[in-house]
RNA sequence: CGAGGUGUGGCUCAGCUUGGUAGAGCGCUACGUUCGGGUCGUAGAAGUCGCAGGUUCAAAUCCUGUCACCUCGACCA
């Protein structure tokens, strides 16, 4: 069977681990490839973990006074055109329309690989007082980026994400929105993908196209490769000057707006499991499981079995618990694999033996432990178990990524650190040339952690002492 | 864009060196059997071998061109 030869398959990853990623996701459904190359179609079974991230997400967004909103796909190309940095950022990756309605354009547009030109125009249009301010939307869509490699989830030509866009009228306001935001999506992934993240800033040459300060949300996988997960940017005032967002304050006087955007995309799906995933394939943090529990009747055709497994189906389902009941023909030896690799948290087993005992056979996914759990105030207890998985799932997590971030006080230690496999700390000054050379001899990016007090006073990379020394995260990075 | 690789039923591939009737496993369909960790049997449907040209009595196989995709590097959420 296909289904047997991948389990064995995932056996022997052999630190081969976007070769096992890549079968999973196409082998448990949650995307398939697109008829245009670097495109992805998204699932059901993949669409419905997205479906629960934007949930809890937008809770949150919400709860800290954001709102939601709609922009065009389209984007006329003079529109981009506005904000040099920003232009030479993305120019590279845009797809455009030339022709509509069988007419060549006047104007070609261009297709948004991020919003933040045609949303600048409107905020123009709408913000003249201090009294509009501060706006914070959002807004879910799809963005087209031409990338030249692809992966599901991680990079794909087109993806799923959302982009918040604040105005303010004062820069410490602005940049207080810019890291708030960040510490959000950290939390939302310690509490909903239970998914510990580094967050720190982005160095000068890494910064997003056109603002003055880029931070991110960084997440290690399981081969000890760093993933961007989400970015908040600071713009100052660079797009507000470029695309005229100007306010009447309360002393009287014009002033240009300052401005933040920050966003997170389906890419999280693909952190999600190459955080959490082992070799029996998915493993899924109960919060955003699209199924939290499924029941499976064993030997469903002796009188009573198949019944009983309804009702506990419907007792979960009535506790709100997304369950499912699988009373699909297969012995149950095969849906047990078939569950594990699409990563339901946990699994009900009813059959003769456990009837007649008053209990439910259960299997966590997290651990591989398989127990029994009394059918009284059994929707109680799934709902401790998952609410369990989920704590423990954040705390496997975090104790793999602590131990493998380690202090390098030099070259040496750099690389050490590096090929086992592991996030290195590391003193740094700041300078480009260091941070070239980190790219060069190790294919390693930084990221400058957010109040950490420096452990050496000299650069891990020159050696030499620093002017204004920060500590570094030096990780490979997908 | 640099380096390597692959195109054969729905999927994964064998066959190619040395040209001679198109193959397997899985999946799918029907019937039966089985069901506490990937059941078993019987029967069946399904492929102009990526495309174009060339060599030959004869091309999946050899030659030339072309297209597509995959992996690894440079860029990105």
């Amino acid at each position: 069977m296909a289904e047997k030869q991948f389990v064995k398959e995932i056996a022997d990853i052999n630190g081969d681990f976007p070769q096992w990623y890549t079968d999973v996701v196409l082998k448990t459904q949650l995307v398939d490839y697109g008829p245009i190359k670097g495109t992805m179609v998204i699932r059901p079974y993949g669409y419905a973990i997205w479906e629960n991230i934007q949930r809890e997400l937008d809770a949150r967004f919400k709860a800290t006074g954001h709102q939601n909103a709609y922009f065009p796909m389209l984007i006329p190309q003079s529109l981009l055109l506005k904000e040099a940095e920003h232009v030479e950022g993305f120019a590279p990756e845009v797809a455009m329309v030339h022709v509509a309605g069988g007419e060549k354009l006047a104007e070609p547009c261009v297709v948004r690989p991020t919003s933040e030109t045609i949303i600048c125009s409107m905020y123009s249009k709408w913000i003249n007082s201090y009294r509009d301010l501060p706006l914070k939307l959002n807004q879910w869509a799809n963005v087209v980026r031409w990338e030249k490699t692809t992966r599901p989830f991680l990079r794909t030509s087109e993806f799923l994400w959302q982009e918040g866009h604040t105005v303010h009228a004062t820069q410490e306001e602005s940049m207080k929105e810019t890291i708030d935001m960040l510490h959000l999506y950290h939390d939302f992934a310690r509490d909903v993908l239970a998914m510990p993240t580094f967050i720190g800033k982005k160095s000068e040459k890494e910064k997003f196209a056109g603002a003055e300060a880029t931070y991110g949300m960084e997440a290690m996988m399981l081969d000890g490769k760093s993933l961007q997960a989400g970015t908040t940017h600071h713009f100052g005032q660079k797009f507000s000057k470029a695309y005229d967002i100007m306010f009447l304050d309360k002393d009287g006087k014009h002033k240009h707006a300052w401005q933040s955007s920050w966003g997170v995309s389906t890419r999280l799906i693909g952190a999600i499991i190459m955080a959490h995933g082992d070799q029996r394939g998915l493993v899924l943090p109960p919060m955003v499981a699209p199924i939290q529990a499924v029941v499976i009747p064993v030997a469903a055709h002796k009188p009573g079995v198949l019944e009983k497994a309804r009702e506990i189906a419907d007792l979960l389902k009535n506790a709100g618990i997304r369950v499912q009941l699988d009373d699909r023909d297969q012995s149950p030896g095969w849906k047990f694999n078939e569950w594990e690799m699409k990563g339901v948290p946990m699994r009900l087993e009813i059959g003769p033996r456990d009837i007649e005992n008053g209990v439910a056979m259960v299997a966590r996914r997290d651990t591989c432990e398989k127990f029994t759990m009394p059918l009284d105030g059994i929707a109680q207890s799934a709902h401790e178990l998952l609410a369990t998985i989920q704590t423990n799932m954040y705390n496997k997590s975090l104790a793999f990524r602590d131990s493998h971030v380690k202090i390098a006080h030099n070259m040496d230690e750099l690389q050490q650190v590096l090929d086992s496999q592991c996030f290195a700390k590391v003193v740094w000054d700041q300078d480009p040339a260091c941070e070239a050379l980190f790219k060069e001899k190790y294919q390693a990016t930084v990221r400058v952690m957010l109040d950490e007090e420096p452990f050496q006073d000299t650069c891990t990379c020159c050696g030499e002492k620093c002017e204004h020394p920060v500590v570094a995260l030096v990780a490979r990075a997908y």
